[in-house]
Parts: structure tokens; sequence; C-alpha cells
DNA sequence: CGCTCTTGACAGAACGTTCAATCAAGTGTA
DNA sequence: TACACTTGATTGAACGTTCTGTCAAGAGCG
């Protein structure tokens, strides 16, 4: 193994450029073999056996940036006033990595349309937060800091009040334009929530 | 012809099909002749001039199904207690028209890689309904029923927490796994709102 | 007849993929 | 040192298929 050029490493990397702008039936292998500055796109079939393979290769190499969505079991018994608004920045600020955003791009884009990649998505992601969320909530109830309630409701409402902020981030700047702050939009959404699960005095 | 037959629509709804199960790469004009019962492709480039503008006029005759989520003026002065539940059962419902979840398929999926799409259903969706939602924040805030905070912000929110709920139904089954209806979800999620955002006493 | 609509056939391009040939760098042998 | 041979990597050309879009020739109706 020479250590001249990882031409594996190149030709993902120019794959996952191409399929996120383009999307699976978009991106060519031409293209992606020009992105890798390959000289003959033939090159590609040597390291991988077709489109589809290399596509849930550069699914499977680059979910890990998805994944840094945290999900520490220690922040259990922290106090939502505390933990709450971490989890907000850390996964707004998420949407702030380019490479990031792009592998939302890539998966949502193909997830409308193929079932297994939203499944992909769904447990590498959103099962993973929404899990956590619901046994932060049940916790937080148990200590009596919040008042008892369905915490499947608000594990999504929580992530939920986050969301357009991240839409506007990835697909629709048209959000942006009122010109909220990341900062600014949890402060308040992580106050309304907070006050509207507080325990009954 | 004998039959009459409205061949225009005919291709119009199939290739409103297949575009939004197979995107706009992958929806070919010769399936989607196939789908609308035509003898030849070639028939399609007798109503319309290329693909490019198929796809078009199908987001514009079929976008009339998304506008259906409210921006009713007239609520603005009903109390919040009344107004959000009804909303939100508007809203979630939405998707369960097998036509509009299509349609936000279809608009979603050609969103991701094309911005001039995203910028279709932002302003035909997103930017009504987060307009509204400020409007009818701020006026609950000067009647007093709500105490002041960024509306910016709590619109987001509120129908942010709708979100995953719609998100399950659309795109990832996973999140319906633990059961929520729709019902349980607004009236926890509307209750958890108004109690954040209640005057103080 | 003229007009609108419909047809099958087809051109030209692009697609994913295959293939035989080539190259640079060892490895084994004498 | 010289030479034959192996190996992994790379190439350009070509294959068969499929795509969008075109065309000339009709069919049915007023």
């Amino acid at each position: 193994m020479p250590e001249e050029v990882d031409r594996r490493g190149q030709i993902l990397d120019a794959a996952f450029e191409e399929f996120s702008e383009k999307g699976f039936k978009g991106a060519t292998i031409k293209s992606i073999a020009g992105a890798a500055g390959l000289q003959s796109p033939a090159l590609i079939y040597w390291y991988f056996p077709d489109k589809e393979t290399l596509f849930r290769e550069v699914l499977g190499t680059k979910i890990p940036v998805l994944r840094a969505v945290r999900d520490p079991a220690g922040l259990l018994d922290l106090p939502p006033e505390e933990v709450l608004p971490t989890i907000a920045r850390g996964y707004l600020s998420t949407f702030d990595n380019p490479a990031a955003q792009r592998m939302v791009r890539l998966i949502m884009g193909e997830a409308m349309r193929r079932p297994e990649i939203a499944e992909i998505f769904a447990s590498a992601v959103i099962k993973r937060v929404l899990g956590f969320l619901k046994s932060y909530m049940a916790r937080q109830i148990e200590l009596g800091r919040l008042r008892p309630h369905d915490v499947r409701s608000s594990a999504r409402a929580f992530i939920g009040m986050l969301l357009p902020q991240a839409g506007g981030k990835l697909f629709f700047p048209v959000i942006r334009e009122d010109g909220l702050t990341d900062e600014e939009h949890i402060e308040t959404a992580v106050d309304v929530f907070l006050k509207g699960l507080r325990p009954e005095s």
C-alpha cells in the first residue's frame, strides 16, 4: 500500500460531494471521477463494484459526522435549566458544519423516495435523540423537577422547537430573514418549555 | 376522439405521481406516459415543450393542496386555548391527505438540491404559517393573554413542536412507533406551550 | 377539406458498466 | 547485475441500454 495517494478515499470524498449536491440519480460516475481528479471513470470500478455500493459506502463512512449529535447518559441527573440549552446549542451548531449540512441534504434528499435511506437516518439520529430526551424527561419528572406529563410528547416538542431554526440553515433561508439568532431562539424556546413544564406549586 | 378525455390533465396527474415517487431525475417521460395510459411518450411533447416545464406545471397546478394550510385572519382575536389546538389539528391533518403527502415529498425531495423549488415551498407554506403565527402571538400579547416575549421565537417553537409528528407521517415511520396520536400530542404540546407563555400573576 | 390530436419510429446523447491493454514497481532467479 | 515474471493500479475505447426530444405520417372530427 503505497502512501502516495489514497484513491479510495479520494473517490469517497468526491462521491460525497457530488451525491449531496446532485442526488443519487443526478450525480454521474463520470462527474464523480472528474471531481476526484481521475483520468478515467473506469477506475471507480476497481474500488467499488457499482454506483449503488459506492453510494452506500459514502453513507457508511460519512455518517459519523451526524452521530456527533449527542446522547450523553451522564447528563441524566443534571437540571433541565442547564442541560436543555446545552443540548439545543450542540444540536443547532451541528448544522453550522458544512460537511454535516451536506450529509443531511444527501440523506434527506434520498429519504423522500428510498425508505431504507430514511431508516438509516432515523436510526442514526432521530431515534437516538428522541430516545435520550424521553429518558431525560422521565428522569426529571422522577426527580420532581418537571411536572408529570407524556414524555413522548415533550421529547418531540423540545427537539421540534429547534427544527425551524435548523431548517432555516439547511434548506429555507427565508426563515432566517427575521434575523432571530440561535442563541435568542434557544433562550426563548427553553424558557417557554421549562415554564410550561415546571411543577405545580 | 369519441371519448372526451382530458389528456393534459391525465398527463399532469401521472407526472405528479411519478415525480413525487421518483423525483425529477428518476421519473422518465416514458414512465409518465405509461402511468397516464398513453400509447406513446411523444404525446407528452404535444402538450408540454419539455420535461422541465412539465415539472413546473405540476407544481403550479398541484400546490393549492398545500395552500389549504390555514392563515385565517379572523382568528386573530380568539383566545389561544381555542385557536392553537385548531391550527395544530388542521396542520397535522393536512398530512393525512395522500395528495398533500405526495406534494410535500415531491417538493422536499427537490428542494434539497434546487433552491428555486425550496423558495416555492417556503413562500407558499412556511412564510404564510410563520407569518400568521407571529401576528397572532403579537396580538395575544397585546390582549394580555400571553406574557411578552419574542414572537419570532414562539412562532417557530409552536409550529416546530408539531414537526416531528408530521415527519413521522411523511418520512420516518420510526417516530410513530411509540404510538403517540396526533390528538394526544396536540393536547400535551399546546398545554406546555400555553403554560409556558401565560402572563405572570 | 383543414385542423386538432395521436401514433410508431427514430435520432442523438448520456448513462453505467465491461474489457483488453498498459504501466510502474516489486520479486525471484541466475 | 541482468532478465523474466508477477502484481496492483490505471487507461481509453467500446458495449448495451436508456434517456429526452423530433419527425413524418396518419386518424377522427368540424
